[in-house]
RNA sequence: GGGUUGGUAGCUCAAUGGUAGAGCAGCGUCCUUUUAAGUCGUUGGUUCCGGGUUCAAAUCCCGGCCAACCCA
């Protein structure tokens, strides 16, 4: 089932509009130009072509970008320094003989300063007939400061190197409606400034993250996506076909029991940072596929771990926020990452908000009363680690602001972390949790082949098929003690952009298709 | 899956059951240092789709599609 399978992929004109019927009112009665944008447009680019200049055959050579354009200008040194850039068209000024424009590129706006009397007679006509706001142009000119003091390139020479067919959105609102703003991610990029920012923001921080982790000698790999078992997590997988094999295959759930084969094959310090599948449900929290980062280091433990995502969090903010503190739009909290993190076993945040030391001693129905008690809704059929469980989630995960290491798990909650020596019932591992979010858990890895098949066994009931098998052989051969860990890149975007949602901080969301 | 809110010009939004409008964009005019430039004029509508009520529906009712938010 590929979902790209069912889209409609067609050509998109202004509804109601039909490009033969339009064109050819245009030829036939050209002083009847106004009735659609497209249109005049098209007819630009059509008289263009007629000229023996076709934009979309053009280019030009830059020699800078708009930012490092403008650092080039010295003060008092007007028209200097020559430079060629090129942008797309986003404020179009003309008055009379002289015009300035903006145009738009990767680092941001520059300013164009267009004149008859530089340009030419000709090329200032083409310059105010043919170019219309979106389309993407080059120009030669040289730096001034105009006397409001913005720094400017006087024109001496442009071409247009692509037509924008479609006007842009209105240039003081924006593009607001959200639907748009995720189905034509490119238009939002365009004329939201926030939000090309909080997207380069998100591309810098996992720039980071790769650099950070190199310097510390880790190795970055890169495992199957297309799985015969979906494991490493509880998550009901995708799934897909492969046509010559004659074999159905599941996108993975998670990296990690790929991973930690590097490790048996003796890649001490692995990452991966990459797409996971979950077929499940869409929200403000949860995209189908996200993007995870996980790492695993030998000789280390959950412990080590803490150390690390403490270090690479702290490093995030200093380099590339360049602040230790982040405001948490929910609460308008301040979260602050500088100085000691909390540090507190799952067990006693339960007996905290339960109110009752002897919690994890009562019965499967005195639990359910006391879920209920705070006001969580509850399963009969849900086992007991569940129910507490959704106390843990409902009242106690949304109020950890500050960052917080929640440690000692219940083992159910994981079956692939290491048990705790000195209780049985909980495992090594931390769950960081920031701004109410899960962001990062980590686990002492388990490495015993036995235990882990037991727990494999244990987790999958009657579905003894979906066991790695494979798996359970590499560990087999001896997998080192090792510290793992999982980030999830999105949602820690969400917490360092200040994003509302989780469509903020992915490029192209995923939607119904359609519209 | 349930609830709430919304979908009107290219964009941002008005219009209390009674002629569908404004700003920006577009088109035409004036303007050689503007900053949402300004000026004068002007075009542009399947009011998301399909039914229904009514003399009359963007508006009320039913169904559908899409989205946002909340809940599961």
């Amino acid at each position: 089932m590929h979902l790209a399978g069912k889209l409609k992929y067609s050509f998109h004109l202004p509804r109601g509009r039909r490009l033969f019927t339009v064109s050819g009112s245009m030829s036939d009665n050209p002083t009847d130009n106004s009735h659609d944008q497209y249109a005049v447009r098209l007819k630009k680019l059509q008289d263009m072509r007629a000229a023996g200049q076709d934009p979309f055959r053009a280019n030009v050579t830059t020699t800078h970008f708009s930012a490092d354009a403008k650092a080039l200008y010295q003060e008092g040194q007007d028209y200097a320094v020559t430079v060629t850039v090129a942008g797309r068209l986003i404020t179009f000024r003309v008055q009379g003989g002289s015009s300035f424009v903006k145009i738009q590129d990767q680092q941001g706006p520059i300013q164009l300063y267009f004149r008859k009397d530089v340009l030419g007679e000709e090329r200032y006509g083409v310059f105010k007939k043919s170019l219309d706001l979106g389309d993407i142009i080059g120009v030669t000119g040289t730096l001034f400061k105009t006397k409001t003091g913005e720094i400017t390139v006087r024109v001496d020479a442009f071409t247009l190197v692509s037509k924008a067919l479609h006007p842009l959105p209105e240039k003081w609102h924006g593009l607001t409606d959200p639907e748009q703003v995720y189905r034509q991610r490119y238009l939002d990029l365009i004329v939201n400034e926030e939000s090309r920012k909080r997207l380069q923001l998100r591309s810098r921080i996992i720039s980071h993250i790769r650099s950070f982790l190199e310097k510390r000698n880790f190795i970055e790999v890169e495992t199957p996506v297309l799985q015969a078992i979906a494991g490493g997590a509880a998550a009901k997988p995708f799934n897909t076909h492969h046509n010559a094999l004659g074999i159905d295959f599941v996108l993975r759930i998670s990296l990690e029991l790929y991973l930690k084969r590097m490790l048996v094959g003796g890649f001490d310090r692995v990452f991966e940072i990459g797409r996971n599948f979950r077929n499940e449900g869409i929200s403000r929290r949860h995209n189908p596929e996200f993007t995870m980062m996980e790492v695993y280091q030998a000789y280390s433990d959950f412990r080590g771990m803490m150390t690390l995502i403490k270090d690479l969090l702290t490093s995030i903010c200093t380099e590339v926020l360049g602040t230790n503190q982040i405001v948490h739009p929910a609460s308008g909290q301040m979260i602050n990452f500088a100085g000691e993190w909390r540090e507190v076993k799952y067990k006693d945040l339960i007996r905290e908000v339960t109110g009752d030391a002897g919690w994890f001693e009562r019965s499967k129905a005195e639990k359910i009363a006391g879920a209920e008690k705070l006001g969580c809704s509850v399963n009969p059929a849900w086992e007991e680690f569940e129910i507490t469980n959704e106390i843990f989630s409902k009242k106690i995960e949304p109020t950890l602001i500050q960052p917080t290491f929640v440690t000692h798990l219940p083992k159910e909650l994981c079956p692939l972390a290491k048990i705790t020596l000195d209780d049985p019932t909980t495992i090594d591992v931390f769950e960081l949790t920031i701004g109410g979010m899960e962001v990062a858990p980590a686990y002492s890895e388990q490495n015993d082949p036995f235990v882990q098949r037991q727990m494999f066994e244990a987790q999958a009931g009657e579905e003894k098929q979906n066991i790695d098998e494979d798996f359970l052989r590499a560990l087999e051969h001896g997998m080192p003690p090792a510290g793992g860990m999982g980030v999830g890149i999105d949602r820690l975007c969400i917490l360092l952009t200040g994003a509302e949602s989780i469509r903020d901080v992915i490029l192209f969301p995923q939607l119904r298709p359609g519209a």
